[in-house]
DNA sequence: CTGGGCATCT
DNA sequence: AGATGCC
């Protein structure tokens, strides 16, 4: 039964007492918000914590000298945030680079585009909340919310003796030191444990922020920022009405975003009091039932949303913008060097993608900020083992081609185009190994994130938990040792930047593989025996087999495989040599400004090297760094070559995408692969001659999957 | 000179 | 697949 027994009495009698907690079903006055799925307990205790400057913050920690300067952290031409010596100085965020200059000359950038850091910091920052509290809910990287309500609920219980209650921090509108105690109790509490839980974060994990202590999310939000670096403010239930009321417009209400301001605007409604006294009916015929309701009730302070546990991603993307890109050949590389890095991040996560999406946005004079195009398809199932066994090139290779193909749905590739972001995406996360609890997934960053093994075992079982239950573990928090956590971690020796991977190959062309091509020379490129019908493709099957696949054969196998080996096949290929084929093709990159596969870690601040002549804006190439000599250097160049061993077989390659490429890039590839093919790995398997079906179809099952499928068929 | 994620709802 | 929202 309830647990929630074990509370108190007390204070609020009234109404909390119907149900604090557990409460069964009538949600009374909770029906607010017309949909009552979630009773929502009458009162409860929420904190919000907001990171200060959260970008800057992590790149201070990386390197502390650029706590003492003005720090800029940009985003292509803009200062997404700064640290609070550039605030002082008028630097705000969002503002231009250009801006930013003019009003702080001697302003500090740091490229802030690749969000590896910022995404572990946070990562480690929720997973420290819920090591305390399973009820944390992420908003954004730097921001959670947390309903403390059970833990506040025990410690009520433990020191019901105590009436010492006060606040710690701040509380709205409150001049100050006229405490008035014990009048909320819970809310006292709830500031304790937000002061405790800050202090944990910056002893833990180096970072200062702000929190906020209320009784929903809505207002624990709106209140958090009240009192701005490093600070806490909590909000008593008299102070609702103020707080709201005090907004400037309703596009400050957590929910309003610029579309509906603009509706509401339309309605003629724009301070928050205009909204809370409009006619519900009217708001109805605007937005609907549920929105409406939802809207008024914002503008009222009311919200009686749940904080619903985060738990992992459920989908990882990668993106970059630009200005104008207007060839294949560019999107092509663009998606190559996107993929590299999403797979990489898929493969830390552990879990197998089913899905993935890739998104366009082209140039409009008119809407440029909008209008965003996506394709989708499934993931091949040997593709997403690829990403799971940590053979990320070779997943690359398969998805590139993919990604072209959806890519040539959206684009017609003959006519011009402009496009100014490509984004590539992964969902339908798959929880791989047998036991899919489907919400268990804590997978990724709760467990590998930080150190892989101390791990927390904590954020798998409080993950998921009957919400009766989620007990929070309140272990005092000063002495808190389950959490490992490293402090301040890492980058004391960061890794510096600049000349690891430009100087190291002047080409740049980084390791992964781009395309898999299969070359044969077009012996008749088109299909020889089982072509049936010319049309269509993706779908249909014996067409276009190459010559030594036997068609009997080619049926029994798995869709999948069916059409890996299709698209493959359709390629051209060359057999003058005896092997098979299929060779990995490497493009000269540019690039690189996400890691490539093994050192994720290190990360340059900078890169400059990248294509876009452009920017190269002061950034900071931070003191005391220096490079490590010796490692870098070598991972990297042994990765660049030699490397691709384990060399794939074609995948699926648009025989069209390689076709775009300019012929000195082809011939490049070409013989670029062709020294890598000698190494080792399968040649040798081979099977003689094309007997093999059956029982190939079997070893193929497990062995094969380095290589491809082909070499089954490959003969010759 | 407008970033790079994420989520939810339709 | 798109819109919308939030950081």
């Amino acid at each position: 039964m309830d647990q929630s027994e074990d509370e108190m009495e007390e204070d609020e009698a009234e109404w909390r007492s119907s149900f604090v907690d557990s409460v069964p079903p009538s949600p009374a006055a909770a029906s607010v918000s017309g949909v009552s799925k979630t009773p929502a307990p009458a009162h409860r205790v929420i904190l919000h914590f907001d990171l200060d400057c959260f970008y800057a913050q992590v790149e201070m920690i990386r390197n502390p000298a650029l706590r003492e300067v003005p720090l800029g952290i940009q985003q292509k031409y803009i200062i997404v945030t700064c640290n609070y010596v550039a605030r002082q100085q008028g630097v705000t965020k969002l503002m231009s680079v250009t801006d930013a200059k003019e009003k702080c000359p001697q302003l500090v950038l740091v490229k802030g585009e690749d969000l590896t850091h910022y995404r572990e910091m946070s990562y480690k920052m929720t997973e420290l909340l819920m090591s305390y509290c399973p009820l944390v809910e992420r908003l954004g990287f730097d921001e959670n919310f947390m309903d403390v309500t059970d833990m506040v609920e025990r410690r009520l219980a433990e020191a019901s003796g105590s009436k010492n209650f006060s606040f710690k921090g701040h509380v709205y509108d409150h001049p100050s030191a006229d405490v008035e105690a014990s009048d909320h109790p819970r809310l006292a509490l709830g500031s304790h444990i937000a002061a405790e839980l800050r202090e944990a974060i910056h002893r833990k994990l180096g970072l200062t922020g702000c929190a906020g202590i209320a009784t929903s999310k809505l207002l624990a939000k709106l209140v958090s920022g009240t009192f701005k670096p490093n600070q806490q403010t909590t909000l008593l239930p008299e102070k609702v009405g103020d707080i709201m009321v005090c907004l400037s417009s309703l596009r400050k209400v957590p929910g309003v975003g610029h579309q509906t301001a603009k509706r509401l605007q339309a309605l003629g409604l724009v301070t928050v009091k205009d909204l809370q006294v409009f006619p519900l009916n009217d708001l109805v015929r605007e937005f609907g039932g549920p929105s409406a309701q939802r809207l008024k009730n914002l503008a009222l302070g009311v919200d009686d949303s749940p904080v619903t546990p985060t738990g992992a991603p459920q989908s990882l993307s990668d993106e970059d913008s630009f200005k104008k890109m207007s060839s294949t050949k560019e999107v092509l590389e663009k998606i190559q060097e996107l993929l590299s890095s999403l797979v990489e991040r898929m493969h830390k996560d552990g879990r197998q993608p089913q899905t993935f999406r890739l998104t366009i946005r082209r140039y409009s004079a008119t809407n440029k900020w909008f209008s965003r195009e996506s394709r989708q398809c499934p993931v091949p199932n040997h593709t997403g083992q690829k990403i799971m066994s940590g053979s990320c090139d070779d997943a690359v290779a398969q998805l590139v081609p993919l990604a072209m193909k959806l890519f040539h749905k959206m684009v017609d590739s003959s006519a011009t185009f402009h496009l100014t972001l490509i984004n590539v995406c992964f969902s339908n996360l798959q929880t791989r190994g047998a036991a899919a609890g489907g919400k268990g997934s804590i997978t990724s960053f709760f467990t590998h994130s930080t150190s892989p093994r101390k791990t927390q075992i904590f954020s798998a079982q409080s993950q998921q938990e009957d919400s009766s239950q989620s007990r929070c573990v309140d272990h005092q928090l000063s002495t808190h040792s389950g959490i490992t956590q490293h402090t301040s971690q890492k980058t004391v020796t960061t890794k510096s930047p600049c000349s690891s991977e430009g100087t190291l190959h002047g080409f740049k062309r980084k390791q992964s593989p781009v395309v898999a091509v299969e070359a044969r020379p077009l012996q008749e490129v088109s299909c020889s025996k089982a072509r049936s019908d010319p049309d269509e493709t993706d779908n249909t099957v014996t067409h276009r087999l190459p010559p030594d696949v036997d068609p009997e054969v080619f049926r029994l196998l798995p869709e999948e495989i069916q059409k890996e080996l299709l698209s493959s096949a359709y390629t051209k290929s060359h057999s003058s040599t005896s092997r098979t084929s299929v060779e990995v093709v490497d493009v000269p990159h540019k690039t690189k400004n996400k890691s490539p596969k093994s050192f994720s870690d290190s990360q340059n601040i900078e890169d400059v090297s990248r294509l876009d002549p452009s920017h190269r804006q002061s950034t900071v190439s931070p003191a005391g760094t220096s490079v490590s000599p010796g490692e870098n250097i070598m991972e990297e160049g042994k990765m660049s070559f030699p490397q691709s061993s384990d060399c794939k077989f074609p995948g699926n390659v648009d025989p069209k995408v390689f076709s775009e490429l300019p012929p000195d890039v082809q011939k490049e590839l070409m013989s670029e692969w062709k020294q890598q093919k000698p190494v080792l790995k399968s040649p040798s398997s081979r099977k003689p001659g094309r007997s093999l079906m059956t029982k190939d179809r079997k070893t193929a099952g497990k062995g094969s999957q380095t290589n491809n499928l082909l070499k089954y068929f490959k003969p010759s």
